[in-house]
RNA sequence: GCAGGGGUGGCGGAGCCUGGAAAACGCGCAGGGCUUAGAACCCUGUGGCCUAGCGCCUACGCAGGUUCAAAUCCUGCCCCCUGCACCA
């Protein structure tokens, strides 16, 4: 099998297959995601460029001038931790090169650099990709680090800067005080995803300055009974511009990351039990310890509201004090008892000893719940409003009026990084954004994607549903491989951000190689995608290509991309390009499955597509990749299927031998008539990548046909059937289709073939009703024989009689038994029988199938009577109802003869 | 929390949009064929019961409803998966 797949990936290249030219008749532009060098492939990359190709091999099927490009996008940071922690010889790195990717010590030692790192990988997916056979242009590859594409990133960015969608501003993310780096899920200690969240810090007065207590319940302020903070803690005085502050000292280090803060003083937590606060709305309050409070989180000071809050209830009880300060009730949900308090309720239900009881939490969360949810505000100007609306509105207003201020803090903290240092939430300064927030480029992008054919259909929503969440994007970084941006040279552009517009690129990438980067300025994009300015003799070819090629028909990735790169890459070409230019059609696919386990390195189980294809053969991997699941949907590659396709591809290319002839008796026709179908239903499954019955069709189903045909024929002749069979399966499996094409000795290669035109006058529906007939004929004496034990010596199937044809069809046409009576009145025939017959149909009355002529049915079995004795090792006679002779015979009903066995 | 998707045999999954004989196709398993043997391949079977097949019964997360007819349409409930960003 290998030996025949390099023979024609040879072929093709030598021929420039793949090379097309522009401006050429009617054409098909399709791209997929390329990829991040950063390992290689694995039989899960393979989905989506198989699922590519196939659809691009099937419009050069029909006829169409088909571009299919690829490229390498080494933009980002993963690949210089990776280059970092080869320089330091890290193990666990070194083992994963040996042992998962088959990269000797030796070769890894020499890919230190990001460079270096991002051109070995690069090789290794382009020579896997060119093994499988993938009908690349590769005349048009590039690297995002190129700097011809650098110039056109740099001119997208101008763009959309003159279009008022480049800004700049701050942005929170979590942050690493002592790597002085953004943190994200996997830098955490044991993983965690460093979630911001916003909350409410409500100030308290408190002698010269305020007391601040974090809470993500503002609305209870009404019902603050006094403040927490933590005795064996230390307190800092703080200045916030004008403000004077108090909070714990773990928290200032936090808080610092978001504001100014200069520290005045210090004060032990001890030391501030026992004073009074005053909360917003002038009550004097006391301050009390507790332990549950965490001087690392928020501002190590809590706002006590011991109604609502179980934690606050328990440690007010802890201390006796419980009845002396309020509890003061300040909502209301429909099942609460009325007089009831709330916090207390659940804490006796759920069994609460105190502050530490672990079970304290789950009240917390099930009391927040129901009263977040379902509560209505009792008392303050929101009396009787929603509580879920009043949170809101009592933030806003509290921080109106200066009594609260707005910050960040991370969900589930506190969070560690890796180095052990508290991560906290960081305001960048001087950040830059593709403000995919703005509504006027959202309206006009909701507006494409209606227009848009979108690959699986029920994705749309998706789309749209991520447009309207969609904000600004932080589009640089501080490091990484890439492109500088254009408007602070000190930063690169980050990796969702480059590759939105690069389809346009490949149109002109490869008469670009030669040119001086530094000439490629904004006149000359202008001129070459955009049509602006005169233009130079020398850009006229670039010109062409690019308004020959564009618009993309065709833009395929995996389904991961659905809420990043792909609405990215529609907001950008809306931006940038007219109506004309805008992409047709995007196309997604669910992820590959390893015997059922997803793929990963900890699990071990990772199949590289290289090594996959040296095992199974291309083909096999291409179909097997692609041909188990519907497009949207996780496939699963599983080693027993990939040779089972290989078991029945080697069966059928065993067949060839009987490719020397072709036939037109019964059985032929009746292949060709199967055949016929699938011809003429796949240019739709192919158009909609419906990819199960694609499968189906031009694998599995062809199989099953083939198995009956030789079965039922007296000598095979499939010349026809491989004539057309190499075409429609080409897409899937072109190695093996170029080989059948040529030992068929036609001309030219199958991957240019025309598809099949098929009329459905090749359908013959009758024969093959007579065919199922013949089949079922078969089993049914099988059963009988099993059920009787006994192998019969002769076999009697009763063709119905003629009048009960026609009285099937009336009963498939009124569906009513008074009208077969009154046809029967006048049919001669016993009305006994009418009756009796109509009665046996009346209960599937609505779904009775379609059934073959009498004569049909009589002439089909007669045909296979000679295939049924030998089959079943008995004399088969095929008679009529009329001619009589048994019994049964009168139980024969069109399309289920009687069957009698001697 | 918000958004999106999904519950069908031993398993992966068709069927749902557009109601009309659920389980296509594959995997696994069982029996047989071909082989010195094996692998591969080929054939047959694979919810239960049965008055020889053409038959009956039971099944599509749970509970209702609409209909001559519901896996499919409607309502309520239960459970599961994915995403929530600056990152590939």
């Amino acid at each position: 099998m290998r030996g025949i797949e390099e023979k024609w990936r040879r072929k093709w290249a030598g021929a420039g297959v793949y090379e097309p030219k522009a401006g050429k008749g009617k054409k098909k532009y399709i791209t997929a995601a390329f990829p991040y060098p950063n390992s290689p492939q694995h039989v899960g990359h393979g989905r989506t460029y198989t699922t590519a190709d196939i659809y691009a091999r099937y419009w050069r099927l029909r006829g169409y001038n088909v571009l299919f490009p690829m490229a390498f996008h080494v933009t980002g940071t993963p690949i210089l931790g990776m280059a970092k922690r080869l320089r330091e010889g890290d193990p666990e790195l070194l083992s994963v090169f040996e042992n998962i990717y088959g990269i000797s010590r030796e070769t890894a030692e020499t890919l230190t650099e990001p460079e270096a790192l991002v051109m070995h990988f690069s090789r290794e997916i382009e020579e896997g990709m060119k093994e499988i056979g993938y009908g690349v242009d590769w005349r048009r590859k590039f690297y995002t680090f190129d700097r011809h594409f650098n110039k056109f990133v740099q001119w997208q960015f101008r763009k959309l800067r003159q279009k008022g969608y480049v800004v700049k501003g701050t942005h929170r993310v979590a942050w690493c005080p002592s790597d002085s780096n953004v943190v994200s899920a996997h830098d955490t200690q044991g993983d965690v995803d460093p979630e911001i969240e916003e909350v409410a810090g409500i100030k308290f007065r408190f002698g010269d300055g305020w007391l601040v207590a974090a809470t993500y319940r503002p609305e209870t302020v009404y019902g603050v009974t006094n403040l927490w903070v933590d005795p064996k803690e230390r307190y800092v005085k703080v200045a916030k511009g004008e403000e004077i502050l108090y909070v714990s000292e773990k928290a200032a280090k936090m808080l610092s990351l978001q504001f100014h803060l200069d520290i005045l003083g210090k004060v032990d937590g001890v030391d501030l039990v026992g004073k009074e606060a005053e909360e917003p709305y002038g009550r004097k309050i006391p301050i009390l310890p507790a332990g549950f409070v965490d001087a690392g989180q928020g501002t190590g000071v809590v706002m006590s509201v011991p109604a609502h809050a179980p934690y606050d209830y328990l440690a007010l009880r802890d201390l006796g004090m419980f009845g002396k300060l309020g509890p003061i009730v300040m909502l209301s949900y429909p099942g609460m008892r009325p007089g009831s308090v709330p916090a207390g309720e659940i804490v006796e239900r759920m069994g609460i000893g105190g502050q530490n009881d672990p079970k304290a939490e789950d009240a917390t969360k099930e009391l927040y719940k129901i009263e977040a949810h379902t509560g209505i505000m009792g008392i303050g100007e929101f009396k009787g409003m929603k509580v879920l609306e009043a949170k809101e509105k009592v933030k806003v207003r509290l921080v109106g009026e200066g009594k609260a201020f707005v910050f960040y803090l991370l969900a589930k903290g506190p969070v560690f990084c890796r180095c052990g240092a508290q991560v906290g939430v960081k305001m960048v300064e001087d950040q830059w954004f593709l403000d995919y927030g703005d509504e006027g480029w959202k309206a006009a992008v909701r507006e494409w994607i209606g227009k848009m054919d979108v690959m699986p259909e029920a994705v749309r929503k998706d789309y749209l549903a991520t447009v309207d969440w969609l904000k600004e994007k932080a589009c640089t970084r501080a490091s990484g491989l890439g492109t500088p941006f254009p408007f602070d040279k000190s930063k690169i552009i980050e990796p969702l951000s480059d590759s939105t517009a690069y389809m346009a690129f490949y149109t002109i990438a490869h008469l670009l190689r030669d040119a001086d980067p530094e000439e490629l300025d904004e006149e000359f994009f202008d001129y070459v995608f955009l049509g602006l300015g005169k233009g130079r003799k020398e850009w006229e070819p670039m010109r062409k290509e690019f308004l020959y090629w564009y618009p993309l028909d065709s833009r395929h990735s995996g389904g991961d991309l659905v809420r990043n790169h792909l609405p990215f890459f529609v907001f950008n070409h809306v931006a940038l390009f007219p109506e004309e230019h805008l992409p047709r059609q995007i196309a997604t696919n669910g992820f590959v499955m390893m015997e059922g386990k997803k793929m990963s390195k900890s699990f071990g189980n990772i199949l590289p597509l290289r090594k996959a294809v040296r095992e199974y053969g291309a083909d096999v991997v291409r179909f097997s990749v692609v041909a188990g699941a519907d497009l949207a949907q996780d496939t699963n590659f599983e080693r027993s299927v990939a040779e089972g396709v290989r078991g029945r591809l080697e069966h059928i290319l065993s067949l060839l031998e009987y490719a020397d002839a072709d036939g037109n008796g019964r059985m032929e026709k009746w292949l060709k008539s199967r055949m016929s179908r699938r011809l003429i239903a796949l240019p739709s499954l192919y158009e909609g990548l419906e990819m199960r019955a694609l499968a189906q069709n031009v694998f599995y189903e062809v199989m099953h046909d083939l198995q009956w045909y030789l079965k039922r024929a007296e000598r095979p002749k499939l010349k026809w059937f491989f004539e057309n069979w190499a075409v429609i399966v080409s897409p899937f499996m072109p190695h093996v289709a170029e080989e059948i094409w040529h030992s068929l000795g036609k001309k030219g290669f199958v991957v240019d073939a025309k598809f099949p035109e098929c009329s459905e006058g090749m359908v013959d529906a009758g024969l093959e009703m007579g065919e199922g007939l013949v089949g079922m004929v078969r089993y049914d004496v099988e059963k009988i024989s099993e059920r009787i034990g006994a192998k019969p010596k002769k076999v009697f199937v009763y063709v119905p009689a003629a009048w009960k044809f026609d009285a099937y069809g009336l009963m498939r046409e009124k569906k009513a038994l008074r009208d077969l009576i009154e046809w029967g009145k006048g049919s001669g025939v016993d009305m006994a029988e009418v009756s009796k017959f109509g009665k046996g149909l009346m209960s599937r009355v609505h779904s009775l199938p379609d059934v073959l002529p009498a004569e049909g049915e009589y002439g089909a079995l007669r045909d296979a009577a000679g295939f049924l004795s030998a089959e079943l090792g008995a004399e088969v006679v095929v008679r009529r109802e009329e001619e009589g002779g048994h019994a049964k015979a009168g139980n024969a009903m069109p399309g289920k003869p009687a069957i009698v066995l001697e």
